[in-house]
DNA sequence: AATTTCCGCAAACGAATGTTTGTTAGTCTG
DNA sequence: CAGACTAACAAACATTCGTTTGCGGAAATT
């Protein structure tokens, strides 16, 4: 091995912080706990990180980065604002399911980020709702969409695509297309045969 | 007052408890907090509860019986399918609205009920769910609704209803009336236009 | 009026929390 | 080979956790 040496059981502390932070919360999950899972002592992941705060804040951060700068992606695309809102639908379940825990965390967890990192979490949430809201108003002015109300519209979507994170599991019934094209078919068509 | 005396401490806890549960989290959340929020000293709080766990346990409960005597209701009318799941999505909606601390703390905090509870919970779950799915299946199977997947479309439905809780507060711009005709329409035929 | 019940408190309990310290091997670098 | 760095550990840190105990006074019951 060549550069096995540095930061991988860095690396390993925030993949295992993540699945357990998902399974059990950020505040029931003790660093003892954590250091068990990765196979150390709990003083000795004080070599790797700097505290307990500091791997909530690096999981949170690395999520609503990934989502913001897609969002910006997907806007620069020529397309219909329904393959748009079809890419965003997608590319949550996308990273559900090839990061769930990491997900799931920022999902949750975030209100246990201190200070300064919380309310730069929430601005970041924020303003990635506002682009996203703004492509399903675009929607509805071009004439694509029905005229909901955009908040409603924006939620729904966005809660819509989180279940997946309860229920999807590698080999279930469903593969991620099929998922993927069922909530997209859900969400744009509706329960509804008309 | 007549029969201020009894249990009304009691209730008074289990609401506050709702509140801090659903702001902090059951782990983030103290016995001290909550003791201060209920304007006692924490030992006080044990003339009236058993423990911690046990105001978990009530709230939870509470909430999962409501859900499964409400579906129970529901299956029992004279209806087209389509106006028996309008009626489940508004049923949450309500709930949401009416008593929302408590519904997150049960969407969220029931994972860490212990354990003979744990798993009567998730039956309960399971139970309701079930019913749930069952309306959707003979939906589909009458022709009322598109041939979706059954667990998609459940699953889609309930996450759908959950962000009610992160957004909804009285005195928004939409009444509770406006979103449920909203969230309805969203659910039933969908966001694009035909 | 006497007595029991209710409900609050302060103090303390042991256990668990996140983190710091001092130390010790092993490994890379000059 | 000497010195510096890395990463592990055990032990201890102060604090907080849920909960128990013992006690006092007010209110209800007899």
């Amino acid at each position: 091995m060549i550069t096995t040496r540095k930061t991988n059981k860095r690396q390993l502390i925030l993949e295992e912080a993540a699945k357990l932070f998902k399974q059990k919360g950020f505040s029931g999950t003790s660093m003892r706990d954590l250091a068990g899972e990765v196979g150390i002592e709990a003083a000795s992941m004080y070599n790797h990180i700097k505290s307990k705060d500091e791997i909530l804040e690096l999981i949170c951060f690395r999520v609503s980065s990934t989502y913001i700068s897609q969002l910006a992606e997907i806007e620069a695309t020529e397309a219909p604002f329904v393959e748009k809102i079809k890419s965003l639908i997608r590319l949550h379940i996308r990273l559900m399911i090839e990061d769930g825990a990491a997900v799931s965390v920022a999902n949750h967890d975030w209100k246990y980020l201190p200070e300064p990192a919380l309310t730069e979490f929430k601005d970041a949430r924020k303003q990635y709702e506002k682009g996203f809201a703004a492509l399903i108003e675009q929607g509805i002015a071009a004439g694509e969409f029905q005229p909901v109300n955009v908040s409603v519209a924006l939620f729904t979507i966005l809660s819509a695509v989180r279940w997946v994170e309860l229920w999807y599991r590698p080999g279930r019934e469903l593969s991620a297309e099929e998922l993927e094209a069922n909530i997209v078919t859900m969400l744009l068509t509706g329960l509804e045969k008309k």
